[in-house]
DNA sequence: GCACCGGCTCTTGCATTCATAATTCGCCCA
DNA sequence: TGGGCGAATTATGAATGCAAGAGCCGGTGC
């Protein structure tokens, strides 16, 4: 029984989904470029058809726009779009962080304690790249601990979406200082158990993402339109 | 310029994807049936491979689930899943409450406040379908006055999953009456426009939806196993 | 000189075809 | 008579082929 690989049996297309995920978190696609199938066909060495699938799920998800006869471009995403995903995520981290007090184990919080204070001591070493490494496993740490797998893809789906924007964010010194005191709330609410607290904790964060992304993309704005 | 109808000039597997989810509303296709592509294909009219893209894409929003070189069938969704999926269709609600209640109008209310009279109507007269009818519009309302597209969307997928689910569900008398004073108390909050009550009315209110399928589904459970 | 029209090419969308895995049915043997 | 093995059938997965639409280029008329 090859229990460990199940035989890794997948079918192409999922595969394929998989690879262009990939590529779009890598930045390798970027947002509005345009998709030859051709040329994504001769890169992997498949047919179309199965690559063709594979755009329709991402198409599905958001992650690529599809318009007739012309094709798939990778999807741009507008301010608009950043107003309506950033609450839609606290939402959800809210709930991830309400269900994780109530789940979580004494060593559970423990090591996301320990996580924590590892990222605060990147932040004091000015580590960018290594902080939010930590910030990314805390984050995944609290949806592991809520138990919700639907949760956990829904927030997942969502946050390929907005990655790239996100990375491009370059924090200010003082947001980055903010991100840092919404952790330390985050981790005495998770400490003492409060869900409601920690749950509003989270939403604010996510607020606090919302208006720095906006302010960078407000720069970004002017360096693309040039 | 035919902005009214955009020429509807949408590709077969999107038109495949709208229809496969009617047929999955309206219990056309059944939790668990097997998914026989040449069947679809011939009652459609059309090849399969639109018919396949259409496919993924509803897999990959759980609808159904492929099985590598055995096809597809109709997810059926487990009680586990349930409790997974009710609390984020709660935290979902919440949201589109709490930004109903910062953008909607006075007239917006009347209007919501005219169907939940209605809707209550129906409850005293124990029409149960046309009951069904104006609670699905007043939630809808909710999510429209929100104004948030991506939240609807995101709400509606999953509300199309547990759609089978729900709509067995027999509301016990007093459960039904349970919902409706959830409801009172959410016309309330709205027209006091009091956001977090309102959201916090409406997730307990998916809590108790969730108890009532749960219920049903333990009914539901002696009947299928005979 | 510029705008518009017609053909050409490239790409996409769908149908068809081919290969391979699963299922089913029948047969053989215990 | 029941269980297991094997071949035929069927369905799925992927590749290829074909038609139609979009984009591009040059030509022509104003």
């Amino acid at each position: 029984m090859s229990e460990a690989g199940l035989i890794s049996r997948r079918s192409m297309h999922d595969e394929l989904v998989d690879l262009l995920h990939a590529m779009l978190l890598r930045g390798e696609l970027r947002a509005g470029d345009k998709i030859n199938e051709q040329a994504l066909c001769a890169r992997f060495g498949v047919s179309r058809t199965p690559l063709r699938e594979a755009l329709k799920v991402l198409a599905s998800t958001g992650l690529i726009v599809l318009s007739p006869n012309r094709g798939a471009s990778v999807a741009r995403i507008t301010p608009q779009e950043i107003d309506q995903l950033f609450p839609i995520m606290g939402a959800l981290e809210a709930l991830a962080g309400e269900l994780a007090c109530a789940r979580i184990s004494d060593a559970g919080i423990a090591e996301i304690r320990r996580m924590h204070d590892e990222m605060v001591a990147h932040f004091r070493q000015g580590d960018p790249a290594a902080y939010m490494k930590l910030n990314r496993a805390i984050h995944d740490a609290f949806f592991a601990a809520a138990g919700n797998a639907e949760l956990t893809q829904l927030y997942h789906n969502l946050l390929v979406r907005i990655h790239a924007v996100r990375f491009t964010a370059k924090k200010s010194p003082e947001r980055w200082a903010e991100a840092v005191r919404d952790h330390e709330q985050m981790m005495a609410a998770l400490e003492q158990r409060d869900g409601p607290r920690l749950a509003a904790v989270l939403k604010e964060h996510l607020m606090h993402k919302s208006g720095m992304v906006h302010e960078s993309l407000g720069e970004g704005a002017a360096a693309a339109a040039e």
